[in-house]
DNA sequence: GTCTAAATTTAGACAAGACTAAAAAAATAT
DNA sequence: ATATTTTTTTAGTCTTGTCTAAATTTAGAC
C-alpha cells in the first residue's frame, strides 16, 4: 500500500509520462512536485524498490503496470470527488482541486465504488477530464486543443488543458464553460490569436487561451 | 493549524474528558491512542506549546477552549461523514467509522458546511452521537442507560455507548437499531441482565449489552 | 576529443512522530 | 515513615520525507 506521499509522486509522474517511449526526468518531477530533485530521487528509489516504477540511475524512470494501476487509482478518486462536489456540494470548478487533493487519498474500496454509483457513473469531471472505471480503463474521447482549429469551424468545448483557478476563472468570465459552442471567425496570423463567436458575441482569444481549452468540432 | 497527528490526541483527550475537573492522564490518553506513555508525553508538549492544553508536569492535562474547539471540530465532521456515508452510500452503521476516521481530517471550511446543508443539518450521526453544529455547540438531549430502567418502563433506543462493530452487529441480530421499541419485562438480580420485548417478542439481554444502550424513556 | 554546464546522485542533517530503556516522581502498602 | 509499585518523564534511536552541499555523471559547445 502506498503513502500519502507516493501516492503523490505516482500521480506526478503519470501526469508527465508522454505516449512516446522517453523516460521520465528526476528533474521534471521534482519541479511537478514542487521539491528538491535531491528528494525526488530518494522518493524514486522507494518507489523502485516497491515495484512501482522501473529506474535506471541517471536516465530516469517508467511506471510499471503496478505503478500506472495505483496513480490511476488515485486519478480515478481525485475526479469523482471532483463530480461531487460540484454536482453535489455547489463548488465550482475553480474550487475543487485543493479539496479533491485531500479526499484523493482516503482508502475504501467501498467508499469510491458507492461514489461513483451514487454520481451514477460519470465518465468526465468538471474541467472534462476523463474518470478511469474500477478497473483502471480511461474512456477515451479524443480532444483537439482549440488552437488547431480552421477558421470557419464549428466547435463545442468538451474541456481544459489547464485547470488552474485563474484560467477557469478567466473562462467564466468568457461565458466559455463544457458544452459552450464556439465558432472560428478567424485567425491572426501574426500573434496566433483568434476572433471566435460565442453566444452570439464575437470575442478575441489569445494564443495562451486556445492552447488550452480542448474541443470537439461538430 | 493541528496536524493529523494533533487532532486525534485532541479527540482522544476530549473523549477522556469527565464532567468533574480531575486532569486526563498520560496513561490513558496512550491507552487511547494505542501507544506508549512516552509517545503521548511528547504530543502532550507540542499540545501545549500550541495551546491546545494546560498541561501540568506529572499530573496531566485539560483542554483549553481553543483545544476543545479543535477537537470538536474533529467531531462534527466524523459524525457529519458518518451520515453521509449511511444516508447517501449505503454504509451500515457498523462499516463508518473507519472511512470517517480519516475522512474527518480534511481541511477545509466550505466542504464541511456544505456537506452539512446536503445532509440537511442533522443532529445525531447513526449510533445516536449528537452531532455539533458549526459554531461548535452540541445539541444535548439526556440520554439513560438501559440498564439504569425499571421493569415496566417502556422505552426508545435512541443510542449506543459502545460503537465498535461486533457490538453494533450484536445489535443488528436482535433486531435493535435506534427508534427501537424496548419495553423491559424483569431484571435478574443475579447478574443484572434484563428480560425485554422487542418488536413483540421476548429476549434476554446481559447487564453489558444494558450498559451500552441508551434510551429516553416514554 | 576535451571542457564546461546541467542534471543527478550521495552524504549528512533536520523535524515529526513513534519506540525502548532508564531515571524520576507520585501513589500505595505495610 | 519507609519500601514498593505504578506512572510519568527523559534520553537516545528509528523511519519518513524533506533539505543543503558536495560529488558524480551526462550532455553540449567548441
Amino acid at each position: 500500500m502506498a503513502t500519502l506521499s507516493e501516492e503523490n509522486y505516482l500521480k506526478a509522474i503519470f501526469h508527465l509520462k508522454t505516449k512516446d517511449n522517453t523516460l521520465v526526468s528526476t528533474n521534471s518531477i521534482a519541479k511537478k512536485m514542487k521539491t528538491k530533485a535531491s528528494s525526488a530521487t530518494d522518493m524514486i528509489k522507494k518507489l523502485s524498490d516497491k515495484g512501482h516504477v522501473d529506474y535506471q540511475k541517471y536516465k530516469g524512470v517508467n511506471l510499471t503496470d503496478k505503478g500506472r494501476l495505483a496513480a490511476i487509482s488515485v486519478i480515478r478518486k481525485h475526479r469523482l470527488w471532483e463530480v461531487f462536489l460540484v454536482k453535489k456540494l455547489n463548488f465550482s470548478w475553480d474550487e475543487v482541486h485543493e479539496v479533491a487533493e485531500q479526499l484523493e487519498h482516503i482508502k475504501s474500496e467501498k467508499l469510491i465504488n458507492e461514489l461513483d454509483t451514487f454520481l451514477d457513473f460519470p465518465s468526465e469531471d468538471p474541467h472534462g477530464d476523463p474518470i478511469p472505471n474500477s478497473e483502471g480503463e480511461m474512456p477515451n474521447t479524443k480532444r483537439v486543443l482549440l488552437s488547431m482549429v480552421n477558421p470557419g469551424d464549428n466547435c463545442i468545448c468538451i474541456g481544459v488543458k489547464d485547470s488552474s483557478a485563474s484560467f477557469l476563472q478567466y473562462l467564466d468570465r468568457y461565458k466559455i464553460t463544457l458544452g459552450t459552442q464556439i465558432s472560428v471567425i478567424s485567425k491572426e496570423p501574426f500573434d496566433e490569436s483568434m476572433l471566435v463567436m460565442i453566444n452570439s458575441s464575437r470575442k478575441s482569444i489569445s494564443k495562451e487561451v486556445a492552447n488550452n481549452i480542448l474541443i470537439k468540432i461538430k
